[in-house]
DNA sequence: TACTGTGAAACGGTTCACAGCC
DNA sequence: GGCTGTGAACCGTTTCACAGTA
């Protein structure tokens, strides 16, 4: 544990804090959400985690990584919490993000109304295919591949996702860190090798697809 | 460790395997497939490790779970491995999937070749919007949402791929259910809440943004 | 009474280090 | 020499249980 004292206004991650407690305050950020669509004002750890499927001890301790967010007897009030893991996920501020590969997948994402409202400004998008840079998809422009270490660095955009296909991401990767990039989400189904400093987070659906065959074929559960 | 002694041609996951270790069994095969092509005919746990950012301790423990898969001195066949771990994960069948919900998301993945290849066939898809049943997408026949118990249970389609609107995915969940699905691929930004039996993998993009994040804003490498 | 925050114990996964094998 | 498979040590995470607080 951290010896330094943090205030209760000032939650800030320390160094040492586990990767999965990181997880799951996503997923207790967007249960709060909807909790707050259905004016609910306070909620306890023990409440939350039934929703979620996690231990009440587990939620209060996930949460005291960060700071003292709870009131005793009465539990965490909602609103409060929602501001507290935002500034922790660093998802109170904007981020400027783009998109290489502008195929199936690359435009359902640009579509997706749902990265805006969590500070996610997708600015500009990339295609090796010279037929689709030019054209706006929801308003973002797609440009030439051959452009995106100028307009990445001039736009300042700092988190990158990849949905070009396996062959080309590593490429596409190294394109965006000399460009100055802070992070990646690829989603080529590949194991990308970046320097230490950029983060990086891979989603690959066939393998999301393979953890549920073999939970089922081997009738355990996923939970 | 399980007792039970398991022949080397006869892989069957034991009950007590890591799930983490499961996950890492998908990139195993995929670094492996992509050895293949370049016409790799052995590999090294050090260098399955390093391709991966694992260390080779990791991934001989990890396969041991299976069985005896390695040749000491050689390494692992990438054939041989390969097989071994496509029958492991039930990859080496063939699964029949739904997709419920044909947006943008849902559209995309429908368009995405990367499944049949891997065992996955899309057999129909679903969507609540009337205008959109009866179309084809790359050849899957779209249904209204109403049919979905009755084609779900008829075609005996045994996974699930949720792509509706949070406010719709648990009672699209209830319906797959009801009518005997095995599994299912959340991407709504909701948690369900299913029946232990049926096995459930979720997927939210905002939530893996909101981890990349969290490591840009704090320095932290994902890796 | 109802609830949080947190040391301490329990658990589970990773790494080490080496015997055994080709 | 090169490499696997695996007990044992190690380390990080989860759960327990309770003191403290509103």
């Amino acid at each position: 544990m951290a010896s330094a004292r943090r205030s209760k206004l000032d939650p800030v991650a320390p160094r040492d804090v586990p990767t999965v407690v990181v997880s799951r305050l996503s997923l207790y950020l967007r249960e709060l959400q909807r909790l707050v669509l259905e004016d609910r004002a306070t909620v306890s750890s023990s409440q939350l985690g039934k929703a979620l499927g996690f231990t009440d001890a587990q939620v209060r301790k996930d949460l005291a990584y960060f700071g003292h967010f709870g009131h005793p007897g009465v539990g965490y009030r909602c609103e409060e919490l929602i501001g507290a893991i935002r500034r922790i996920l660093g998802t109170d501020r904007q981020w400027t993000v783009t998109m290489v590969g502008v195929g199936n997948l690359g435009r359902a994402l640009l579509r997706y109304k749902g990265f805006a409202s969590k500070g996610f400004r997708i600015v500009a998008a990339f295609d090796a295919d010279p037929h689709v840079a030019g054209v706006k998809i929801e308003g973002i422009p797609v440009y030439s591949q051959q452009r995106l270490v100028d307009v990445v660095r001039q736009l300042r955009i700092q988190l990158g996702m990849i949905t070009v296909p396996a062959s080309q991401a590593q490429q596409v990767a190294d394109q965006l860190v000399s460009a100055g990039i802070e992070g990646i989400v690829n989603f080529a189904p590949v194991t990308l090798s970046l320097p230490a400093e950029v983060g990086l987070v891979g989603v690959d659906l066939t393998t999301e697809l393979e953890q549920l065959a073999f939970a089922v074929a081997n009738r355990i559960g996923t939970r």
